[in-house]
DNA sequence: TCCTTTCTACTACAACTGTAGTACGACAGG
DNA sequence: CCTGTCGTACTACAGTTGTAGTAGAAAGGA
C-alpha cells in the first residue's frame, strides 16, 4: 500500500528502514541497537524515526512508554522510485546504459548478466 | 580530473551539469536557455552554478561581464559515485540485484542484457 | 550623455537533514 | 516512598537545496 511515486530517502533513512523491513516492527531501541556501529546518539535515531513518521513513511505504535515502528512503504517501492530517479537524471532514462556502466565499472561481470537472466527466467514463467 | 570519491548531485544540479558536459563550456545564459522549460528564474540558475563553483564541481571563467562555466568532474565520475551510493544503500552492494530489479520493473528487457554485453564486447576490441 | 537592458553579487527564506542536548514523565530497585 | 534510569517530546543548530528578489555595475542605443 501507499505506493507513492516519489519516495526518496537519504542513506541514513534507508539504513533505518532496512531494520524495519527486516524485522517487520522495531522499537527505537531496536533500531538504535542495530545501528550502534554508527556511533549515533539514540536521540538521533529517535528524531529520524519521528520525522519519517511525520512524513508518512512509517507508522508508529505505542506500547507503554515505548514506540514501535513499522514501514509503510516496502523496499521495492523505494528501489523503484530511487532507481527511476537516478536513471532519469544520469542515464537519460536508458537502463541499458546503466547496465553498461555497471559492467564497465566492474560492479558486475559480463557473464553475470546471463546469470541474472537465467535466475529470473526460472523464477518467472510468463516471460519469453 | 579531480575524481573525488563522493560527488553526489541533486537532480537540478545534474541537469545543469549535463549542459556543461554537452557543451564543454557554457555561460549562465546558455545554461538558463537550455533549461528554460523548467520555468526557473535565471538568477536561480546563476545561484546554483555559483554554489557548484564554490564546491569545486565546476570552474568559472570570466569574459567581460559574463561568466563561463566548465565541469571539473565528468559524467562518469558522478555516475560512479551515485550508482555506488545507491547500490550500497539499497542493494547491499550487489549489482546483480540491481540488474534483476531493472528487469523486473521492466526498465530493461531480459534480452537486452545480452545486447549490452555484446555491445561492450565489440567496444572492447576497438579500445586502444 | 542619459536611459535601458543585462549581468553578476549578495541576501533571503523555507524545507529538509544530520546530529544531539535537555526536560519531563514513568518505572523499577531499594 | 525515593531515586536513579529510561524513553519520548521538544528544541536547537548548522549545512544544503530550491527558489528568487534586489542592488549595482557595465554596456549599448539614442
Amino acid at each position: 500500500m501507499a505506493a507513492r511515486a516519489d519516495i526518496t530517502l537519504s542513506e541514513l533513512q534507508i539504513a533505518l528502514m532496512r531494520v524495519l523491513w527486516r524485522r517487520g516492527e522495531a522499537s527505537t531501541a531496536d533500531v538504535a541497537a542495530e545501528l550502534s556501529d554508527r556511533g549515533l546518539a539514540h536521540t538521533t535515531i529517535a528524531t529520524v524515526l519521528t520525522r519519517l513518521e511525520k512524513r508518512g513513511v512509517v507508522e508508529q505504535r505505542r506500547d507503554g512508554r515505548q514506540l514501535y515502528y513499522r514501514a509503510l512503504v516496502d523496499e521495492a517501492d523505494v528501489r523503484r522510485s530511487m532507481v527511476a530517479g537516478l536513471l532519469g537524471s544520469l542515464f537519460a532514462g536508458d537502463a541499458q546504459q546503466l547496465v553498461a556502466h555497471l559492467v564497465q565499472e566492474s560492479e558486475i561481470a559480463p557473464g553475470d548478466l546471463a546469470k541474472v537472466r537465467r535466475r529470473l527466467a526460472s523464477r518467472e514463467s510468463h516471460e519469453n
